[in-house]
DNA sequence: TATGAATGAGCATTCATTCAT
DNA sequence: CATGAATGAATGCTCATTCAT
């Protein structure tokens, strides 16, 4: 009941080998880390030749790049999706948002775990980008706070903070998390909401 | 008010380099992460010669593992010290635990970051034992959850779990924490400390 | 007249530089020995880079084993055109195999050379591999002395021990063989046989 | 009734660890061969530390020079000591060489053994010592054959070919000797005597 | 004698990347 | 797009040797 074939990360691209090229560098960062995985790991992975590699990405780096924005884009839109699916008071909000978070660790949790642990190691100006983004993430749960303080729907202060602290639970999921785990999809979704509102002092939460 | 000027974590061990090594290989770990990090790095930083690492670490990899147990072990001293001057009742140990815990973080802020980053590459073995070390970290907080709960000082279900999402957040503090940062040392302390009585929904934390 | 100038023991395999890199490994390890000779000697006398070796072979070991193998292909093949070739009895049989063994040695002294000093460096699988081939070289020999045991044309006892001794005798010539000796190829060649004749005891043979 | 406990090649030399050194090298260098074996082997295998070796032997070559003169001292003292006891006659002294020859290479296999795969490795000067030396056992073999050939003993011509060609064989026999084998140390010297007598043509022999 | 710490050179191997085809 | 061969730089690690004690 609780298992859920994790799928690829990335669907056909349109383009040759391209989606194949960047699963296989999710897995193969997934399992040694950016620096202890070798192209010629990912090449085998994908089932293509290490120089084919080349063709679709200049460099590891941009490979690495290309893996994070795709793990971003994906998060960011089921985020949106869910929280303009949501009512319009501010702990329905959250709810919803946390909940797609977390379904988001469950369903990709190797692309968590990398964007987590691999960023570091972006050139500078992918890294900017990728920064960016994640503040685009930041800003939706920090939103969604301020308007709750400002409802009176969270008694939290420093919304800014506290939304920080919320994402940082958020992400320390993909850490733990075991598909084989006791809580289902589901009820870990609904445990970490709870969690969430809690921490912000909703009154009305529990 | 605000600077702290991190301390080495690892003092004179009485054993010529090191001390010196350790610390020089938490600095290259932390910088470059650890498969990043060359061992010439880690010689460098420490002021000695490639080789002559190898008279004190057989290995990298044993290296990190050092490395990590230091670090593991000044928190958790820091952990049980605090624990045992506090007050009996769970909410003053656990304010307590995330005080030393916030404490830890910010002197020690790079072997928090690299404790967390790098422990995968650890070798089987060590791997294991440091796992160990951990849980004696979160034991800690789960007793103290379970104690709330038991006495009604907390309300959430599932001690163990809530004790692991308060960890979460705490090791995430060193990801994203800067030094030149709004809040004090001690102000960011009884800010995550809040954080966490809040989410433990303790009815008289606030 | 004596002269005869050393060729590669390896021809062209079609596969760009793998002969002049098995070429090279011989001659390397002739000189310096498996141990003393390293992969950049081996490169340099390839005259191609340290790293492409890789691409042809995947460890030393296996160089090691590959340049023996060749070797020793060489020594079956020309011995066994020359039993084949031979008379039916067992000395004509037993002169021509010391003969095409002995004009090996001559040829291909250096690969006669690294087959017996380095073998023992050999993985064991390789290893393995290669003393089941040295055996059926050893059963040739073996094979003639037991036929001429049987039809009185050898009166040594043992076939088995002295066949081995003989081969022995013929291993030993490479250790002290030079070009410049005193002796032809030719007449170093029957002089083992008169040798090896003399050993198993026939009594026709002087 | 087969069975004879190797003993260590060098006896007490009233120097201290003198001893144990050199036999650690012998069973090192016979173990992985000269450049395969490290000093830290010695070391371990003598039960001392790395840098007292240095206080024994200048550098690790002069250390097997030293094994080696040690072990060819060995042999001639025995051989000296055979033919010396021997009759006056080629046949009488061969036999006794032969058997003596044999008795060393069984009692101090892996000295023989190092000795042929490791010579190769000396300094220049200790090379040409050691060649010097052995230079010695040669001639005492040529000179039993040159006896014997003038006598009529013998009819093989060239002495000091089949000399050689004796010897070789004798050699060899440290290469595939095991001392569980089928023969006694005493069968096995006999035979190898038959062999030798055999291959210098001597017509009483057999 | 004996040791532990130190070192510079060298090792086999792997790396990301390039290029001719 | 796709490949196999090629390369220079780097990697973790070991080496014989030295030296202060």
């Amino acid at each position: 009941m609780n298992a859920r074939s994790t799928v690829s990360l990335v669907g056909d691209t349109g383009r040759g080998n391209e989606a194949a090229i960047l699963n296989a560098a999710l897995e193969a960062f997934g399992a040694k880390g950016f620096h202890g995985a070798s192209m010629r790991d990912v090449a085998r992975g994908a089932g293509t030749s290490l120089s084919n590699l080349y063709n679709y990405f200049p460099s590891k780096s941009r490979l690495l790049a290309e893996v994070l924005r795709h793990a971003n884009d994906e998060l960011v839109t089921r985020l949106h999706v869910a929280v303009d699916e949501a009512g319009d008071d501010a702990v329905s909000r959250m709810r919803e948002a946390v909940r797609a978070y977390v379904r988001f660790v469950v369903d990709h949790q190797l692309a968590m775990v990398v964007s987590t642990n691999e960023v570091r190691y972006l050139d500078g100006e992918d890294r900017e980008r990728l920064v960016v983004d994640r503040d685009a993430t930041q800003a939706v749960f920090e939103q969604i706070v301020a308007q709750g303080a400002a409802s009176g729907e969270f008694r939290t202060p420093h919304p800014a903070d506290a939304a920080r602290t919320v994402l940082s639970g958020l992400a320390g999921v993909a850490q733990w998390y075991r598909p084989d785990g006791r809580l289902s999809r589901g009820q870990l979704a609904e445990q970490q909401a709870r969690y969430a509102l809690a921490l912000l002092e909703s009154p009305l939460a529990h």
